[in-house]
DNA sequence: ATGAAAGCGCTAACAG
DNA sequence: CTGTTAGCGCTTTCAT
């Protein structure tokens, strides 16, 4: 008798279908991959034989055998998030469609754990790995190097990436949305801005503030008080805290803030203190996950293309997978300003 | 001169390593896994050479060789809706924790594309698999169990499952919170039901409106005045629908609204067109994901536990895996309801 | 404490 | 058109 396994059921391999069929555990494997290389009267004894066992191929085995997996790994900082999820369904989607496995990690914002996760999955021979953001650590660096497959940092755009780059630039989206402002004819802003713990969103954070910065300067506008929140954010503290800041800095005609739930909970805040948004304030974020229509007026924001950023990682590392000689890419998806009731254009007034 | 590779990188391996570091690949692998067996003086030599060729050990072989993976994979509807990727992070959390990885499937709500997937993901010998909803093709069960891993199905607790399950009772669901308004005197209510083409989604409203209607009955109420909404949904369309539901029919005192879309819908229209709630109406959802607390006054909802469905799921398998005689299992997370301002206590006053 | 052999399931390469 | 051999990297088993 044929000894095998070790306490489990054994699960058909060619050679049983083989052995079913009356023919080389071979001849399965070519009826699978080159079915015209075998003969139509095999090929149907090899699928009765199929179906009958209910075989499936063993991808650990060709895995092994053809240094190939079929398999990449993504990995987010949290897919609890809006932003991320739908990021990784448009990874998700691409991948399914050519017939691609994903492998999904979490980071959590820790480089760390990050470099941890990145020996672990790379042990399992992806084909392609797309990471979130460009800060890891130096030993992760070197073993995706030396993994010699596809990698993918999504979001930002950074010069001294490890491979290709899907993202947008954050010192734009602090740059154009100021802009958008100015052109509305708001003069006066304020900025409720963030402080994070994390390295990576505070780096994020950092360029947007540059960005915003810039353009106040560019347009020769006053210069710009700010506050900040805590993290981690709360939407009625959020609230308070943008509220106050508006109220205690009455030359301000507009508040751009750093995030949506900041967005929100201001514009909630403010007008329960019975300020009227756009007329008395006008209110921007950067960030358009879930709510930013849904509060009215609806809020002002700078979206990203999520979904976007996904399809295009996860395009990127399968292409790159059929042509090798394909050179690097950086893809700039950029961003879009979505103006809603809590900004309008102002009549040019006497200042 | 050895051959090996088709083409791509050699990466290191347990002979590798062993050469550097001056013993056979056998040593290495138990330096490796059985450090104890190991003299000092050679493990200190092969984490030497380890390090110096950036080796990591290659789990395709060790799937092969140990039939196990330690990959456990989770099929979702979707992702890309905060409910399930609640669940997926659950999943996540505890799979990770214990050095198990997450492979991700998108079933989209259609089991033959689901039955797909199942083959194709058994083809990588996942040590588990959790799946969402109870509605599988016959061959995907029979796969399922040939398989011979655990498996969960999650969100829908049905008596036929194929091993294990986690979720909540959907009937319960609409009877309960039927029973929270009446107690809080509501007596003529109204529900706003949806129209899914997926029979799972189906399944699942259908179960919920029975509660509804047995809840009503108990309750000795008028009639269940009724309308539906077409999927997919769009919030403000969910809103005209309802408040004209609202409108025609003047007995109704609160209404009871299949998901957190038409809720919120009904609640912006409502309040847009002058009518107060809780006031004049109240109004209640199933579902909580998102903006119930947002939009003034607050949504009262049905709230479901995601995160928690996945990570007893994860444990589900995890347990079942260190135990094998542990017994099949079938939990029952609950769900919650959550009173906010568009629900209040109603004086009871003559009929 | 360490090593050699064998085999997990698969397929490229080479017969026939 | 079909079969045999060998080896992908690992670990169990059996020496030493």
């Amino acid at each position: 008798m044929k000894k095998r396994s070790q306490g489990t059921v054994n699960r058909p391999n060619l050679g049983d279908v083989g052995r079913r069929a009356g023919v080389s555990a071979m001849t399965v494997s070519r009826a699978l991959s080159q079915p015209d290389k075998v003969s139509g009267e095999t090929l149907a004894l090899i699928h009765a034989a199929i179906d009958e066992l209910g075989y499936l191929p063993n991808l650990a085995a060709e895995t092994l055998r053809n240094n190939q997996s079929r398999v990449i790994v993504a990995m987010v900082p949290t897919i609890n998030h809006s932003i991320f999820s739908d990021t990784v369904q448009g990874i998700s989607d691409v991948l399914d469609e050519a017939g691609y496995r994903l492998l999904l990690g979490n980071s959590g914002y820790a480089p760390d754990k990050e470099e941890e996760l990145v020996k672990t999955f790379l042990s399992h021979r992806p084909d392609g790995i797309i990471l979130t953001g460009t800060l890891h650590t130096e030993t992760a660096r070197r073993f995706l190097k030396a993994a010699a497959i596809p990698v993918v940092e999504m979001w930002d755009i950074d010069p001294d990436r490890v491979d290709m780059a899907v993202g947008f630039d954050n010192f734009k989206v602090g740059h154009d949305l100021v802009r958008h402002l100015v052109d509305r004819g708001y003069r006066h802003l304020g900025y409720v801005s963030t402080t994070f713990e994390h390295e990576a969103r505070e780096k994020r954070a950092r360029l947007r503030s540059q960005g915003i910065l810039s353009a106040i300067e560019e347009a020769g506008l006053p210069p710009l008080p700010r506050t900040s929140v805590p993290d981690p954010l709360n939407i009625e503290e959020c609230g308070v805290i943008a509220a106050d800041f508006v109220a205690t800095n009455p030359g301000i005609d507009a508040a751009v803030c750093a995030n949506e739930i900041i967005g929100v909970g201001a514009l909630v805040d403010l007008q329960k203190r019975g300020w009227h948004v756009p007329d008395d304030i006008g209110i921007a974020a950067i960030g358009d996950a879930n709510f930013a229509a849904l509060a009215p007026p609806g809020l002002t924001t700078v979206r990203f293309h999520g979904y976007d950023i996904g399809r295009h990682a996860a395009r990127l590392i399968l292409s790159r997978l059929q042509d090798a000689s394909d050179e690097t890419k950086c893809i700039d998806v950029g961003f879009e300003v979505i103006e809603r009731g809590s900004t309008k254009f102002l009549h040019p007034e006497p200042d």
